[in-house]
DNA sequence: GGTTGGGCGCTGGTCCGACCTCATCGTCAG
DNA sequence: CTGACGATGAGGTCGGACCAGCGCCCAACC
Protein backbone atom coordinates (compact mmCIF):
# COMPACT_ATOMS: atom_id res chain seq x y z
CA UNK A 1 0.00 0.00 0.00
CA UNK A 2 1.25 3.42 -0.97
CA UNK A 3 -0.83 5.36 0.82
CA UNK A 4 1.80 7.55 2.06
CA UNK A 5 0.48 8.49 5.72
CA UNK A 6 -2.38 10.42 4.05
CA UNK A 7 -4.62 9.12 6.60
CA UNK A 8 -3.44 10.72 9.52
CA UNK A 9 -7.07 11.86 10.90
CA UNK A 10 -6.44 8.60 13.50
CA UNK A 11 -3.29 8.01 15.12
CA UNK A 12 -4.09 5.59 17.42
CA UNK A 13 -6.46 3.91 14.98
CA UNK A 14 -9.40 2.00 16.77
CA UNK A 15 -8.59 -1.41 17.62
CA UNK A 16 -10.32 -3.85 15.10
CA UNK A 17 -12.70 -4.37 18.21
CA UNK A 18 -13.79 -0.61 18.18
CA UNK A 19 -14.50 -0.42 14.67
CA UNK A 20 -16.32 -3.45 15.05
CA UNK A 21 -18.41 -1.74 18.00
CA UNK A 22 -18.67 1.71 16.27
CA UNK A 23 -20.45 0.05 13.53
CA UNK A 24 -22.84 -2.03 14.91
CA UNK A 25 -24.12 0.59 17.40
CA UNK A 26 -24.26 3.09 13.97
CA UNK A 27 -26.54 0.20 12.58
CA UNK A 28 -28.59 0.09 15.30
CA UNK A 29 -29.10 3.48 15.83
CA UNK A 30 -29.61 4.49 12.40
CA UNK A 31 -32.59 1.80 12.15
CA UNK A 32 -30.97 -0.79 9.95
CA UNK A 33 -31.18 -3.26 13.15
CA UNK A 34 -34.52 -1.41 14.36
CA UNK A 35 -35.67 -2.51 18.03
CA UNK A 36 -36.31 -5.85 18.87
CA UNK A 37 -35.13 -7.14 14.93
CA UNK A 38 -32.36 -9.90 15.32
CA UNK A 39 -29.16 -9.30 14.32
CA UNK A 40 -26.97 -11.19 11.61
CA UNK A 41 -25.16 -13.84 13.17
CA UNK A 42 -21.78 -13.99 14.80
CA UNK A 43 -20.39 -15.94 11.73
CA UNK A 44 -22.12 -13.89 9.09
CA UNK A 45 -20.77 -10.56 10.68
CA UNK A 46 -17.23 -12.06 11.33
CA UNK A 47 -17.30 -12.60 7.27
CA UNK A 48 -19.08 -9.14 6.10
CA UNK A 49 -16.65 -7.26 8.35
CA UNK A 50 -14.02 -9.67 7.61
CA UNK A 51 -13.07 -10.16 11.14
CA UNK A 52 -12.91 -13.07 13.43
CA UNK A 53 -15.82 -14.02 14.74
CA UNK A 54 -13.98 -13.90 18.05
CA UNK A 55 -13.53 -10.07 17.72
CA UNK A 56 -17.21 -9.73 16.59
CA UNK A 57 -18.32 -11.50 20.18
CA UNK A 58 -16.37 -9.24 22.26
CA UNK A 59 -18.27 -6.38 20.46
CA UNK A 60 -21.67 -8.01 21.19
CA UNK A 61 -20.75 -8.94 24.44
CA UNK A 62 -20.03 -5.32 25.24
CA UNK A 63 -23.26 -4.36 23.49
CA UNK A 64 -24.82 -6.82 25.24
CA UNK A 65 -23.50 -5.16 28.60
CA UNK A 66 -24.07 -1.65 27.68
CA UNK A 67 -28.07 -3.19 27.35
CA UNK A 68 -28.02 -1.90 23.49
CA UNK A 69 -28.92 -5.64 22.77
CA UNK A 70 -30.15 -8.90 24.31
CA UNK A 71 -28.55 -12.51 23.30
CA UNK A 72 -30.28 -14.99 23.53
CA UNK A 73 -28.02 -18.59 23.59
CA UNK A 74 -29.09 -20.38 20.80
CA UNK A 75 -32.16 -18.35 18.89
CA UNK A 76 -29.76 -14.96 18.24
CA UNK A 77 -29.09 -11.45 19.17
CA UNK A 78 -31.58 -9.22 19.53
CA UNK A 79 -31.66 -5.49 19.62
CA UNK A 80 -32.84 -3.88 22.46
CA UNK A 81 -36.25 -2.19 22.89
CA UNK A 82 -35.21 0.51 24.82
CA UNK A 83 -32.99 2.54 22.75
CA UNK A 84 -29.89 4.17 23.74
CA UNK A 85 -29.38 2.76 27.03
CA UNK A 86 -26.22 2.69 26.53
CA UNK A 87 -24.90 2.88 30.09
CA UNK A 88 -22.95 -0.03 32.12
CA UNK A 89 -24.61 1.88 35.95
CA UNK A 90 -26.67 -0.97 36.42
CA UNK A 91 -24.20 -3.39 36.22
CA UNK A 92 -22.12 -1.21 38.67
CA UNK A 93 -24.42 -1.74 41.05
CA UNK A 94 -24.99 -4.75 40.66
CA UNK A 95 -21.25 -5.48 41.85
CA UNK A 96 -21.16 -2.77 43.58
CA UNK A 97 -23.59 -3.07 46.26
CA UNK A 98 -23.58 -6.74 46.18
CA UNK A 99 -19.78 -7.42 46.60
CA UNK A 100 -19.06 -4.51 48.89
CA UNK A 101 -20.88 -3.51 52.27
CA UNK A 102 -18.35 -0.02 51.79
CA UNK A 103 -20.86 1.44 49.39
CA UNK A 104 -23.44 0.48 52.01
CA UNK A 105 -21.74 1.55 54.73
CA UNK A 106 -21.70 5.08 52.93
CA UNK A 107 -24.88 5.60 52.17
CA UNK A 108 -25.58 4.65 56.40
CA UNK A 109 -22.70 7.43 57.34
CA UNK A 110 -24.37 9.69 54.93
CA UNK A 111 -28.18 9.46 56.42
CA UNK A 112 -26.80 9.84 60.04
CA UNK A 113 -24.79 13.12 58.96
CA UNK A 114 -27.33 14.28 57.00
CA UNK A 115 -30.08 13.85 58.89
CA UNK A 116 -28.19 15.78 61.56
CA UNK A 117 -26.91 18.41 58.90
CA UNK A 118 -31.00 18.63 58.84
CA UNK A 119 -31.51 19.24 62.23
CA UNK A 120 -28.63 21.78 61.81
CA UNK A 121 -30.16 23.84 58.88
CA UNK A 122 -33.23 24.08 60.57
CA UNK A 123 -31.69 26.17 63.18
CA UNK A 124 -29.15 28.29 61.37
CA UNK A 125 -30.62 28.41 57.64
CA UNK A 126 -30.09 31.99 56.71
CA UNK A 127 -32.52 33.24 53.76
CA UNK A 128 -30.01 32.75 50.75
CA UNK A 129 -30.07 28.96 52.05
CA UNK A 130 -33.54 28.83 51.42
CA UNK A 131 -33.45 30.36 47.96
CA UNK A 132 -30.10 28.15 46.59
CA UNK A 133 -31.97 25.02 47.85
CA UNK A 134 -35.38 26.57 46.17
CA UNK A 135 -33.87 27.15 42.80
CA UNK A 136 -32.83 23.79 42.96
CA UNK A 137 -36.44 22.63 43.46
CA UNK A 138 -36.94 24.16 40.15
CA UNK A 139 -33.73 22.59 38.46
CA UNK A 140 -35.28 19.51 39.08
CA UNK A 141 -38.74 19.75 37.74
CA UNK A 142 -36.90 21.15 34.47
CA UNK A 143 -35.07 17.94 34.38
CA UNK A 144 -37.45 15.53 35.65
CA UNK A 145 -40.24 16.12 32.27
CA UNK A 146 -38.44 14.29 29.71
CA UNK A 147 -35.85 13.07 31.90
CA UNK A 148 -32.51 14.64 31.61
CA UNK A 149 -30.25 12.30 34.19
CA UNK A 150 -27.31 14.26 34.27
CA UNK A 151 -29.47 17.32 34.64
CA UNK A 152 -31.36 15.68 37.53
CA UNK A 153 -28.37 14.95 38.97
CA UNK A 154 -26.96 18.36 38.94
CA UNK A 155 -29.74 20.07 40.32
CA UNK A 156 -29.86 16.76 43.34
CA UNK A 157 -26.45 17.62 44.08
CA UNK A 158 -26.94 21.01 44.57
CA UNK A 159 -29.80 20.66 46.98
CA UNK A 160 -27.97 18.43 49.32
CA UNK A 161 -24.91 20.71 49.00
CA UNK A 162 -27.20 24.01 49.55
CA UNK A 163 -28.42 22.03 52.43
CA UNK A 164 -25.02 21.52 53.74
CA UNK A 165 -24.04 25.29 53.37
CA UNK A 166 -27.31 25.83 55.57
CA UNK A 167 -25.94 24.44 58.68
CA UNK A 168 -23.17 26.98 58.88
CA UNK A 169 -20.41 24.19 60.12
CA UNK A 170 -18.21 24.05 56.88
CA UNK A 171 -15.79 21.15 58.12
CA UNK A 172 -19.32 19.39 57.98
CA UNK A 173 -20.67 20.24 54.65
CA UNK A 174 -17.28 19.71 53.30
CA UNK A 175 -17.58 15.95 54.74
CA UNK A 176 -20.82 15.53 53.50
CA UNK A 177 -19.56 16.50 49.86
CA UNK A 178 -16.66 14.11 50.05
CA UNK A 179 -19.25 11.32 51.12
CA UNK A 180 -21.38 12.83 48.40
CA UNK A 181 -18.34 12.02 45.81
CA UNK A 182 -17.93 8.99 46.76
CA UNK A 183 -21.75 8.10 45.69
CA UNK A 184 -21.63 9.46 42.18
CA UNK A 185 -22.08 6.34 40.20
CA UNK A 186 -24.75 5.45 42.76
CA UNK A 187 -26.41 8.85 42.46
CA UNK A 188 -26.54 8.39 38.87
CA UNK A 189 -28.09 4.97 39.11
CA UNK A 190 -30.28 6.04 41.07
CA UNK A 191 -32.79 7.87 38.89
CA UNK A 192 -33.31 4.51 37.06
CA UNK A 193 -35.98 3.85 39.51
CA UNK A 194 -39.17 4.45 38.15
CA UNK A 195 -41.01 7.90 39.16
CA UNK A 196 -37.72 8.64 41.19
CA UNK A 197 -37.52 12.22 39.41
CA UNK A 198 -40.74 12.80 41.36
CA UNK A 199 -40.39 11.47 44.62
CA UNK A 200 -37.19 13.67 44.67
CA UNK A 201 -39.06 16.18 43.88
CA UNK A 202 -41.52 15.99 46.68
CA UNK A 203 -39.16 14.31 49.36
CA UNK A 204 -36.96 17.55 48.85
CA UNK A 205 -39.80 19.73 49.07
CA UNK A 206 -40.37 18.23 52.63
CA UNK A 207 -36.99 18.77 53.65
CA UNK A 208 -36.75 22.48 52.52
CA UNK A 209 -40.38 23.23 54.00
CA UNK A 210 -39.67 21.63 57.28
CA UNK A 211 -36.02 23.65 57.17
CA UNK A 212 -37.77 26.82 56.56
CA UNK A 213 -40.33 26.17 59.28
CA UNK A 214 -37.41 25.81 61.55
CA UNK A 215 -38.69 22.24 62.76
CA UNK A 216 -35.35 20.57 63.29
CA UNK A 217 -36.76 17.10 64.01
CA UNK A 218 -39.58 17.24 61.21
CA UNK A 219 -36.11 18.34 58.79
CA UNK A 220 -34.12 15.18 60.35
CA UNK A 221 -37.61 12.93 59.65
CA UNK A 222 -38.07 14.61 56.02
CA UNK A 223 -34.18 13.64 55.12
CA UNK A 224 -34.29 10.10 56.72
CA UNK A 225 -37.53 8.95 54.90
CA UNK A 226 -35.75 10.48 51.82
CA UNK A 227 -32.41 8.72 52.01
CA UNK A 228 -34.04 5.96 53.15
CA UNK A 229 -36.42 5.88 49.52
CA UNK A 230 -33.40 6.20 47.85
CA UNK A 231 -31.63 3.37 49.11
CA UNK A 232 -34.21 1.00 49.54
CA UNK A 233 -34.34 1.23 45.57
CA UNK A 234 -30.67 1.40 45.28
CA UNK A 235 -31.03 -1.72 46.98
CA UNK A 236 -33.66 -3.62 44.72
CA UNK A 237 -31.39 -2.30 41.49
CA UNK A 238 -28.82 -4.08 42.83
CA UNK A 239 -30.64 -7.50 43.62
CA UNK A 240 -29.54 -7.95 47.23
CA UNK A 241 -31.36 -10.89 47.30
CA UNK A 242 -28.09 -12.97 46.20
CA UNK A 243 -25.18 -13.22 48.14
CA UNK A 244 -23.23 -14.82 45.83
CA UNK A 245 -22.65 -15.40 42.32
CA UNK A 246 -24.76 -17.70 40.83
CA UNK A 247 -25.72 -16.90 37.83
CA UNK A 248 -25.85 -13.17 36.14
CA UNK A 249 -29.23 -11.15 36.15
CA UNK A 250 -31.84 -12.24 33.50
CA UNK A 251 -33.23 -8.91 32.47
CA UNK A 252 -35.86 -8.09 30.13
CA UNK A 253 -35.92 -4.57 27.56
CA UNK B 1 -26.13 -41.26 31.29
CA UNK B 2 -28.09 -43.36 33.22
CA UNK B 3 -28.01 -40.93 35.87
CA UNK B 4 -32.15 -41.48 36.38
CA UNK B 5 -32.56 -38.37 36.86
CA UNK B 6 -31.18 -37.90 40.55
CA UNK B 7 -29.10 -35.16 40.17
CA UNK B 8 -31.33 -32.48 39.68
CA UNK B 9 -29.10 -29.64 41.05
CA UNK B 10 -27.70 -26.87 39.09
CA UNK B 11 -29.65 -26.82 35.83
CA UNK B 12 -28.93 -23.68 34.24
CA UNK B 13 -25.71 -23.91 35.79
CA UNK B 14 -24.03 -20.07 35.01
CA UNK B 15 -22.24 -20.08 31.63
CA UNK B 16 -18.43 -20.53 32.35
CA UNK B 17 -17.64 -16.86 31.39
CA UNK B 18 -19.96 -15.81 33.93
CA UNK B 19 -17.82 -17.79 36.57
CA UNK B 20 -14.74 -16.76 35.90
CA UNK B 21 -16.17 -13.30 36.17
CA UNK B 22 -17.11 -13.70 39.08
CA UNK B 23 -13.95 -15.26 40.30
CA UNK B 24 -12.32 -12.36 39.12
CA UNK B 25 -14.47 -10.10 40.98
CA UNK B 26 -13.88 -11.83 44.10
CA UNK B 27 -10.50 -11.73 43.70
CA UNK B 28 -10.14 -7.95 43.74
CA UNK B 29 -12.96 -7.42 46.20
CA UNK B 30 -11.43 -9.23 48.38
CA UNK B 31 -7.86 -7.60 48.17
CA UNK B 32 -6.04 -10.76 46.84
CA UNK B 33 -5.26 -8.54 43.81
CA UNK B 34 -5.90 -5.04 45.65
CA UNK B 35 -6.34 -1.68 43.46
CA UNK B 36 -3.17 -0.64 41.38
CA UNK B 37 -2.06 -4.11 40.99
CA UNK B 38 -1.62 -6.27 37.95
CA UNK B 39 -4.10 -9.41 37.27
CA UNK B 40 -1.79 -12.49 36.39
CA UNK B 41 -1.52 -12.60 32.19
CA UNK B 42 -4.57 -13.63 30.61
CA UNK B 43 -2.89 -16.88 29.32
CA UNK B 44 -2.13 -17.64 32.92
CA UNK B 45 -5.52 -17.49 34.21
CA UNK B 46 -6.64 -19.37 31.64
CA UNK B 47 -4.02 -22.46 32.83
CA UNK B 48 -4.86 -21.55 36.40
CA UNK B 49 -8.36 -21.57 35.90
CA UNK B 50 -9.32 -24.46 33.30
CA UNK B 51 -11.26 -21.99 31.07
CA UNK B 52 -9.89 -21.00 27.18
CA UNK B 53 -8.18 -17.60 26.89
CA UNK B 54 -10.98 -16.40 25.15
CA UNK B 55 -13.26 -16.79 27.52
CA UNK B 56 -11.32 -15.05 30.00
CA UNK B 57 -10.40 -12.23 27.30
CA UNK B 58 -14.27 -11.72 27.04
CA UNK B 59 -14.61 -11.63 31.30
CA UNK B 60 -11.64 -8.74 31.66
CA UNK B 61 -13.24 -7.14 29.04
CA UNK B 62 -16.16 -6.92 30.56
CA UNK B 63 -14.54 -6.08 33.97
CA UNK B 64 -12.76 -3.26 31.77
CA UNK B 65 -16.00 -2.09 30.31
CA UNK B 66 -17.28 -1.94 33.85
CA UNK B 67 -14.07 0.26 35.16
CA UNK B 68 -13.23 -2.34 37.37
CA UNK B 69 -9.80 -2.90 35.61
CA UNK B 70 -8.03 -1.08 33.11
CA UNK B 71 -6.18 -2.81 30.56
CA UNK B 72 -3.07 -1.81 28.87
CA UNK B 73 -1.76 -3.00 25.74
CA UNK B 74 1.54 -4.44 25.71
CA UNK B 75 1.62 -4.00 29.65
CA UNK B 76 -1.12 -6.23 31.07
CA UNK B 77 -3.88 -5.83 33.12
CA UNK B 78 -4.16 -3.48 36.03
CA UNK B 79 -6.87 -3.19 39.28
CA UNK B 80 -8.30 0.57 39.00
CA UNK B 81 -7.27 2.27 41.78
CA UNK B 82 -10.67 4.12 42.54
CA UNK B 83 -11.91 5.15 45.87
CA UNK B 84 -12.02 1.95 48.13
CA UNK B 85 -12.07 1.03 51.99
CA UNK B 86 -8.56 1.79 52.29
CA UNK B 87 -8.45 4.90 51.17
CA UNK B 88 -11.56 6.17 52.90
CA UNK B 89 -9.67 6.18 56.20
CA UNK B 90 -6.88 8.42 54.80
CA UNK B 91 -9.23 10.61 53.35
CA UNK B 92 -10.62 11.21 56.63
CA UNK B 93 -7.32 11.73 58.18
CA UNK B 94 -7.02 14.72 55.97
CA UNK B 95 -10.37 15.96 55.93
CA UNK B 96 -10.15 16.35 59.73
CA UNK B 97 -6.15 17.87 59.64
CA UNK B 98 -7.58 20.22 57.09
CA UNK B 99 -10.48 21.24 59.86
CA UNK B 100 -8.47 20.55 63.04
CA UNK B 101 -8.31 24.02 63.72
CA UNK B 102 -12.09 24.27 63.61
CA UNK B 103 -12.87 22.25 66.76
CA UNK B 104 -15.99 23.78 67.64
CA UNK B 105 -16.99 22.01 64.33
CA UNK B 106 -15.69 18.84 64.37
CA UNK B 107 -17.30 18.50 68.16
CA UNK B 108 -20.32 19.32 66.42
CA UNK B 109 -20.30 16.98 63.69
CA UNK B 110 -19.12 13.74 66.47
CA UNK B 111 -22.25 14.94 68.67
CA UNK B 112 -24.44 14.60 65.74
CA UNK B 113 -22.45 11.00 64.18
CA UNK B 114 -21.88 9.64 67.60
CA UNK B 115 -25.54 9.97 68.68
CA UNK B 116 -26.37 8.44 65.33
CA UNK B 117 -23.87 5.33 66.17
CA UNK B 118 -25.42 5.11 69.21
CA UNK B 119 -28.78 4.45 67.59
CA UNK B 120 -27.25 1.78 65.16
CA UNK B 121 -25.36 0.31 68.49
CA UNK B 122 -28.73 0.02 69.94
CA UNK B 123 -29.71 -2.24 67.03
CA UNK B 124 -26.99 -3.82 66.20
CA UNK B 125 -24.82 -4.47 69.40
CA UNK B 126 -23.60 -8.11 70.44
CA UNK B 127 -22.55 -9.15 73.41
CA UNK B 128 -18.77 -8.78 73.13
CA UNK B 129 -19.63 -5.23 72.30
CA UNK B 130 -21.40 -4.77 75.35
CA UNK B 131 -18.80 -6.39 77.24
CA UNK B 132 -15.91 -4.22 75.61
CA UNK B 133 -18.03 -1.32 76.72
CA UNK B 134 -18.65 -2.66 80.17
CA UNK B 135 -14.56 -3.15 80.92
CA UNK B 136 -13.88 0.67 79.88
CA UNK B 137 -16.29 1.31 82.78
CA UNK B 138 -14.65 -0.10 85.53
CA UNK B 139 -11.03 1.48 84.36
CA UNK B 140 -12.40 4.17 84.39
CA UNK B 141 -13.78 4.32 87.64
CA UNK B 142 -10.35 3.09 88.94
CA UNK B 143 -9.20 5.88 87.38
CA UNK B 144 -11.33 8.29 89.11
CA UNK B 145 -10.18 8.08 92.35
CA UNK B 146 -7.32 9.08 92.50
CA UNK B 147 -7.43 11.02 89.30
CA UNK B 148 -4.98 9.32 86.63
CA UNK B 149 -5.47 11.63 83.83
CA UNK B 150 -3.96 9.40 81.30
CA UNK B 151 -5.75 6.27 82.60
CA UNK B 152 -9.08 8.40 82.32
CA UNK B 153 -8.49 9.46 78.59
CA UNK B 154 -7.27 6.07 77.82
CA UNK B 155 -10.76 4.17 79.33
CA UNK B 156 -12.72 6.93 77.64
CA UNK B 157 -11.31 6.81 74.54
CA UNK B 158 -11.72 2.86 74.86
CA UNK B 159 -15.69 3.24 75.46
CA UNK B 160 -16.18 5.20 72.44
CA UNK B 161 -14.27 3.31 70.31
CA UNK B 162 -16.16 0.15 71.53
CA UNK B 163 -19.38 2.06 70.83
CA UNK B 164 -18.12 2.80 67.22
CA UNK B 165 -17.36 -0.82 66.73
CA UNK B 166 -20.86 -2.09 68.09
CA UNK B 167 -22.17 -0.18 65.03
CA UNK B 168 -21.26 -2.84 63.04
CA UNK B 169 -20.16 0.08 60.62
CA UNK B 170 -16.26 -0.03 60.17
CA UNK B 171 -15.95 3.08 58.07
CA UNK B 172 -18.37 4.69 60.65
CA UNK B 173 -15.97 3.54 63.22
CA UNK B 174 -12.85 4.67 61.44
CA UNK B 175 -14.75 8.28 60.77
CA UNK B 176 -15.30 8.79 64.37
CA UNK B 177 -11.83 7.51 65.56
CA UNK B 178 -10.61 9.82 63.14
CA UNK B 179 -12.43 13.23 65.01
CA UNK B 180 -11.33 11.84 68.44
CA UNK B 181 -7.66 11.97 67.48
CA UNK B 182 -8.15 15.08 66.37
CA UNK B 183 -9.35 16.41 69.43
CA UNK B 184 -6.97 14.58 71.90
CA UNK B 185 -6.01 17.79 73.41
CA UNK B 186 -9.56 18.54 74.09
CA UNK B 187 -10.24 14.66 75.40
CA UNK B 188 -7.21 15.68 77.68
CA UNK B 189 -8.02 18.71 78.95
CA UNK B 190 -11.58 18.09 80.05
CA UNK B 191 -10.58 16.06 82.80
CA UNK B 192 -9.86 19.17 84.83
CA UNK B 193 -13.30 20.19 85.63
CA UNK B 194 -14.78 19.23 89.00
CA UNK B 195 -16.30 16.18 88.90
CA UNK B 196 -15.88 15.23 85.45
CA UNK B 197 -14.70 11.94 85.93
CA UNK B 198 -17.68 10.89 88.11
CA UNK B 199 -19.91 12.23 85.75
CA UNK B 200 -18.86 10.88 82.55
CA UNK B 201 -19.12 7.56 84.35
CA UNK B 202 -22.73 8.12 85.23
CA UNK B 203 -23.12 9.03 81.60
CA UNK B 204 -21.06 6.86 79.71
CA UNK B 205 -23.18 4.17 82.10
CA UNK B 206 -26.68 5.27 81.04
CA UNK B 207 -25.39 5.00 77.09
CA UNK B 208 -24.37 1.84 77.74
CA UNK B 209 -27.35 1.06 79.64
CA UNK B 210 -29.36 2.19 76.38
CA UNK B 211 -27.71 0.29 73.85
CA UNK B 212 -27.90 -2.62 76.02
CA UNK B 213 -31.55 -2.21 76.59
CA UNK B 214 -32.06 -2.14 73.10
CA UNK B 215 -33.56 1.17 73.17
CA UNK B 216 -32.18 3.46 70.27
CA UNK B 217 -33.50 6.92 71.34
CA UNK B 218 -32.96 6.71 74.75
CA UNK B 219 -29.07 5.71 73.36
CA UNK B 220 -29.30 8.60 70.87
CA UNK B 221 -30.14 10.99 73.81
CA UNK B 222 -27.80 9.78 76.20
CA UNK B 223 -24.98 10.40 74.00
CA UNK B 224 -26.35 13.93 73.36
CA UNK B 225 -26.50 14.61 77.09
CA UNK B 226 -22.80 13.37 77.17
CA UNK B 227 -21.33 15.09 74.89
CA UNK B 228 -23.15 18.75 75.58
CA UNK B 229 -21.97 18.32 78.95
CA UNK B 230 -18.23 17.82 77.98
CA UNK B 231 -18.49 20.10 75.81
CA UNK B 232 -19.98 23.14 78.02
CA UNK B 233 -17.49 22.70 80.13
CA UNK B 234 -15.03 22.73 77.77
CA UNK B 235 -16.13 25.96 76.83
CA UNK B 236 -16.07 27.24 80.40
CA UNK B 237 -12.34 26.01 80.85
CA UNK B 238 -12.08 28.76 78.00
CA UNK B 239 -11.00 26.67 74.53
CA UNK B 240 -8.46 28.48 72.72
CA UNK B 241 -9.29 27.84 68.95
CA UNK B 242 -12.74 28.62 68.57
CA UNK B 243 -13.03 29.19 64.77
CA UNK B 244 -16.48 30.45 62.74
CA UNK B 245 -19.58 28.86 63.91
CA UNK B 246 -21.97 31.38 63.80
CA UNK B 247 -23.75 30.28 66.83
CA UNK B 248 -23.71 27.07 68.77
CA UNK B 249 -26.87 24.83 68.45
CA UNK B 250 -29.36 25.58 71.25
CA UNK B 251 -31.28 22.42 71.38
CA UNK B 252 -31.97 19.46 68.90
CA UNK B 253 -35.38 17.82 68.30
C1' DG C 1 -56.99 -35.30 13.00
C1' DG C 2 -54.49 -33.77 16.72
C1' DT C 3 -50.73 -34.64 19.52
C1' DT C 4 -46.19 -35.81 20.45
C1' DG C 5 -41.52 -37.01 19.84
C1' DG C 6 -37.24 -36.59 17.65
C1' DG C 7 -34.16 -35.10 14.16
C1' DC C 8 -32.08 -31.24 11.86
C1' DG C 9 -30.28 -26.81 11.22
C1' DC C 10 -29.10 -22.55 13.05
C1' DT C 11 -27.43 -19.68 16.86
C1' DG C 12 -24.53 -18.51 20.54
C1' DG C 13 -20.78 -20.68 23.94
C1' DT C 14 -16.27 -22.60 24.54
C1' DC C 15 -11.98 -24.27 23.24
C1' DC C 16 -7.38 -24.43 20.91
C1' DG C 17 -3.14 -22.77 19.02
C1' DA C 18 -1.00 -19.70 16.03
C1' DC C 19 0.45 -15.12 14.85
C1' DC C 20 0.44 -9.80 15.22
C1' DT C 21 1.13 -5.50 17.63
C1' DC C 22 2.64 -2.93 21.32
C1' DA C 23 5.28 -1.44 25.61
C1' DT C 24 9.11 -2.25 28.53
C1' DC C 25 13.74 -3.14 29.67
C1' DG C 26 18.30 -4.78 29.31
C1' DT C 27 22.13 -4.71 26.37
C1' DC C 28 25.46 -3.10 23.38
C1' DA C 29 27.49 -0.05 20.09
C1' DG C 30 28.66 4.71 19.62
C1' DC D 1 27.13 8.20 29.42
C1' DT D 2 23.72 7.80 25.95
C1' DG D 3 20.85 6.30 22.47
C1' DA D 4 19.53 2.52 19.32
C1' DC D 5 17.80 -2.05 19.24
C1' DG D 6 16.41 -6.53 20.02
C1' DA D 7 14.48 -9.85 23.53
C1' DT D 8 10.60 -10.54 26.15
C1' DG D 9 6.08 -10.85 27.40
C1' DA D 10 1.81 -8.57 27.61
C1' DG D 11 -2.74 -7.86 25.16
C1' DG D 12 -5.05 -8.14 20.21
C1' DT D 13 -6.58 -10.81 16.30
C1' DC D 14 -7.25 -14.76 13.75
C1' DG D 15 -9.75 -19.09 12.07
C1' DG D 16 -11.44 -23.30 12.64
C1' DA D 17 -13.24 -26.94 15.55
C1' DC D 18 -16.61 -28.65 18.63
C1' DC D 19 -20.29 -28.12 22.46
C1' DA D 20 -24.91 -26.60 23.90
C1' DG D 21 -29.47 -24.28 23.53
C1' DC D 22 -33.52 -23.31 20.71
C1' DG D 23 -37.08 -23.54 16.90
C1' DC D 24 -39.03 -25.88 13.35
C1' DC D 25 -40.77 -29.51 10.77
C1' DC D 26 -42.09 -33.99 9.86
C1' DA D 27 -43.02 -38.54 11.00
C1' DA D 28 -44.94 -41.72 14.19
C1' DC D 29 -48.58 -42.50 17.28
C1' DC D 30 -53.02 -42.17 19.92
Amino acid sequence: MADAGVELTSLRSPSVRERVLAQLRRLIEDGTFPPGSRLPGERELSDQMQVSRGTVREAVQLLSALGVVKIRHGHGTFVRRRPGAEDVRQEWVDWTVRHSGHVRELLEIRRGLESFAAELAAHRREDRDLAAMEETLDATAAAAEPVDVPALVQSDVGFHHALYEATGNRALAELLDAIGQRLTRERATAWDFAGRPQRSLEQHRAILDAIAAGTPAQARDAVIAHLRSVESELAQLGDPTSTDVPHPSREEG
